[in-house]
DNA sequence: CATGAATGAGGATTCATTCAT
DNA sequence: CATGAATGAATCCTCATTCAT
């Protein structure tokens, strides 16, 4: 169970850090935001960047246990890479500031201090597993399943990406949908272990 | 003609950018490398965040011409794409400092007050573009080619992403023609126009 | 009669002082070192300041004490001063981090609201008086007590001083002796009543 | 050469640490005293802590030059004495607020950083050799020259100490020439050689 | 144009103290 | 009396920017 402070000094920190960007996201506003004293954020976190950590640790762990639920399940692999992006699509719509730090702060510069970013990393690898298998069982051609997931990934952010700035504009939540349909289609055909 | 000082800063600046971020990079370090005073970086630069938007023009123009170019030749477009992947790639090789900055600085929150790095985010019509026209001359299979150029651009940079992470461990210089080979198939097999 | 608990905070309040000094003693270190909650410590004293008054305070009532015992013996001035050594170089021994406190805190900047580190400057007086007493009696030549009474003082403190710094290092807790010897000697010598 | 501003500084600081003591000295208010910006303060100095260690260094330089100077000379070790007393009253009416920072300071917690506070505690030793030498030449009695080079520091700082804390209330400048002619005597009649 | 000392607003962090439980 | 979470004033330090030389 999670601190009930803790947990309102995280969401205070995601709103502020994604319109103000990490660095421009002083523990003077995230406190204001969560209508709490500044030293109180630091009963809570080390330090800034521990609060940008943390919230990188929950998702983290969201998705750890999402894929590691799907690898175990006896799915086509095609059908896990489409739950796989129903997921990340779904948890975008439900916070857009939460996509929006996750997406503008993965690049943060010290992140060889923050584990928590660096894990983000090595979620290909649970893809990659998937397609691997998808291989193995002749459901998927041969191919490189490392570089695939990787491709994948970048693909899922890019439209990510792509859907937020839109939406700052002008609401096309239906985009993430016909995104996903093309994403899906591109690789069944793709990936499809008729050719050569 | 660019001014000879002007480039000089530029590069300094790539280079301590790249190994600080942007936030963290002083204008003393950029002039220090630059073997420059700190006050003549201003007699250049309005400002710290035109020096990192004076970075992505270049880098945005570079790809406008080459894309530009690209598009008026009349070769197929899987081949077109292949060649983008190429461009960019081997920009890559040439300067790895280069690389991280457009990759890791693309997120930079004020970038509504700089126009080059927003300018970047239009990369992918160009691509969109060449798509869309494989498919009016049915070389390519029916698909929306906004969507499929975001996929192609992400699936770029996170490849690059990757790359660069791994060789600031060990040199794996080959990888990168793998993966582009790997991305040329999925396309190849994903978009061939006798699927449905 | 002391309350049990003030007690168990002034020998940790002196342990913690020790090791950080007074000002990077915080209020919560103390209290961990009592296995007390932070707030019990308001229960005893008005606030951090008084903490430390109250270490001089026991002190100097230990000293003022045990030199009005002495001022009342009917003994060799010499002698009584040889005490006056033994009685600080034992008191030290017993309780080096104690040591520490004082001689390192005397020089404490708002001494002006605090009444018990004044008061050591008054210690001297005593000594003063055994000196005088002295003269008077024609066991020591005459000479202004005062002064060395502040002479005596200051030697004592500057010799501990030396041995808590050395101690640090490696034990040489018979060096005390040595020095009290040193002094005494030169005190024997340097006072006595042939002299011009 | 020092800097002129550095110097401007070092002044600035010593009256405000004397008045407020170090931790109390606060960056500002010693930019306040010197006329000139906080930043500028940082372009002198790495930290706060550097500045009452340069403090401290000039202040040490100055005494080891005069005490090597007075070992090399031809003079009688009491006569020696005497003059480094002189040195040390004399430095001290000239700058009252100076003799305070040294005193009170001395004792500064984190000295284990600051390699110049240090240094004076090892100044004992110049006036060991002083002494040694006269031991030797069978000027001085037999003794143990470590101990009472001590012994004469302590007592030449508590004679200061004393004088300052007077000091602020009235003017009593001829008591320090007092003071340093009964620690002479002291030491003259203590140390005589014929004693055993 | 080049220089680099001076500037000072801005922000992270600490910690003595309070007070509701 | 004991607790310890909450408070927010206070302070060190950074660094983009300016401008006199």
């Amino acid at each position: 169970m999670v601190k009930i402070k803790k947990e309102l000094l995280r969401q205070a920190a995601i709103d502020v850090i994604a319109e103000n960007g990490f660095h421009d996201a002083t523990i003077e506003k995230i406190a204001a935001k969560a209508k709490v004293a500044v030293g109180t954020v630091y009963n809570y976190f080390e330090n800034k960047e521990s609060i940008l950590d943390y919230i990188f640790q929950v998702e983290y762990e969201k998705r750890v246990e999402f894929l590691s639920e799907l690898s175990k399940e006896n799915k086509d692999p095609l059908d896990k890479i489409r739950e796989i992006m129903a997921f990340h699509f779904s948890e975008l719509k439900q916070n857009q500031n939460l996509a929006k730090v996750i997406l503008k702060e993965r690049s943060f510069n010290k992140q060889d201090k923050m584990s928590n970013i660096r894990n983000f990393e090595q979620l290909p690898i649970y893809i990659s597993k998937i397609i691997q298998d998808g291989i193995d069982k002749s459901l998927i051609r041969k191919c490189n399943a490392e570089i695939l997931s990787v491709v994948l990934f970048g693909s899922i952010e890019a439209i990510l990406t792509k859907f937020i700035i839109e939406n700052e504009q002008s609401d096309k939540s239906d985009s993430l949908d016909i995104a996903a349909d093309e994403i899906w289609k591109l690789l069944k055909f793709g990936l499809t272990p008729s050719q050569t």
